[in-house]
DNA sequence: GCCGGCACATGATTCAAATCATATTCTGTT
DNA sequence: AACAGAATATGATTTGAATCATGTGCCGGC
């Protein structure tokens, strides 16, 4: 989704790196050294509470980018472990702040970058309160389909889709089952088509 | 929560401006020339889809900020409206963005403060896609509470604070009754004690 | 000081999504 | 081509949070 991959690479060369399942990419309160993205597999951040617990931050698959906030650390405020065979992206944070430093443009498109994540995850969020499962899904069509058309392919499977909209993959099926039952929408595949007519009025 | 509001306030003086109910700040569409922070009252931010129902994305309460986008867009992408009387502080884009061109310090300043929000709403985003209400509950507070004292004073109501959560009211003061009866935490009030003994193992 | 409204709190009931189970299709691999 | 594994899909059952209801105590306005 975001382009932080891209613009991370066009300020300096990263160096590719073999994560074991397992171990561990950097560990809380080791020094910020850099940013990294994910090539394949998945890593995960996590925290350590003072009870000793583990609690999930993040999960970063193929294509994010994670520990960005190293940028304005000295430490690593998490830990970040792959718990499948991972290929990850290093970018040095050193030769990235040089680059925003010397190109203003550069640091001012990453700063329009992070706004743009901000604004999608607040929305992310207040898709996550709606309760019903059905509401929720058509809204998140409604947001991200192709406002003409009213297409959208989902992107990924339909599973990982399901997770990020807070629900059991099952529920989801169903939903978009019922939903093309009812006529909200079309679907073949991946591809849905939202089904734009039948304004109704409600402000929540 | 951000400080981007005393950013802002330390590169322009806004100007105040009174909102009354169930008008609106700006519409969808308007070109992008204020940015705004909450002063009293509440601000909703919908869109408007193809079929004409309204979408809420955001609701910012006082203290928060609102369409730090207009920044990097030419238009408002969403419609910003008072449910109640409100008043807002009014920051010139224009005079933002020259601030920040010609402090790069300022700017430098305003990407670290977008890159912790991005953290804390993908933390509260991996929060809520906990089932368990007391599960959830508690990883906020481990999360929140500080990490010495373990202790913990809610902001706002607890019933703002369960809505952030996710949770209906009634299930969060269950949930902290509950809580309390099994000795995870220790209440007074608005302050929680999150009780840190007890070490479990446990790694989703 | 009285009253209205709201936060706080808890009990009873409902209901929708999670979970468990099972089957089919698809994809990639040997 | 045969196979394993995973995604897709749907049915049956359970569960836990939402909802409805009701009550208490606190605070601000009159």
């Amino acid at each position: 989704m975001s382009d932080l991959a891209s613009l991370f690479s066009s300020m300096c060369r990263p160096r590719s790196r073999d994560v074991a399942p397992g171990s561990a990419v950097f560990q809380q309160g080791d020094p910020a050294a850099d940013l990294f993205l994910v090539e394949a597999g998945m890593v995960r951040l996590v925290r350590y509470t003072a009870c000793g617990e583990a609690l999930t931050l993040f999960r970063a698959t193929p294509g994010q980018t994670f520990a960005e906030a190293a940028l304005f650390a000295d430490v690593y405020h998490c830990t970040a472990v792959a718990d499948v065979a991972s290929s990850i992206a290093c970018f040095p944070k050193k030769e990235l702040l040089q680059g925003l430093g010397e190109q203003p443009a550069a640091m001012l498109e990453l700063t329009a970058l992070l706004s743009r994540q901000v604004r999608e995850l607040r929305t992310l969020l207040e898709i996550r309160s709606i309760r019903s499962a059905e509401a929720r899904v058509l809204q998140y069509l409604h947001l991200h389909a192709d406002a003409r058309s009213g297409v959208l392919v989902l992107p990924g499977t339909m599973k990982e889709f399901a997770l990020d909209l807070g629900l059991a993959h099952e529920t989801f099926y169903r939903t978009l089952a019922s939903l093309e039952k009812k006529g909200e929408i079309s679907r073949n595949g991946r591809s849905v088509l939202v089904c734009p007519p039948s304004p109704k009025r409600n402000r929540p």
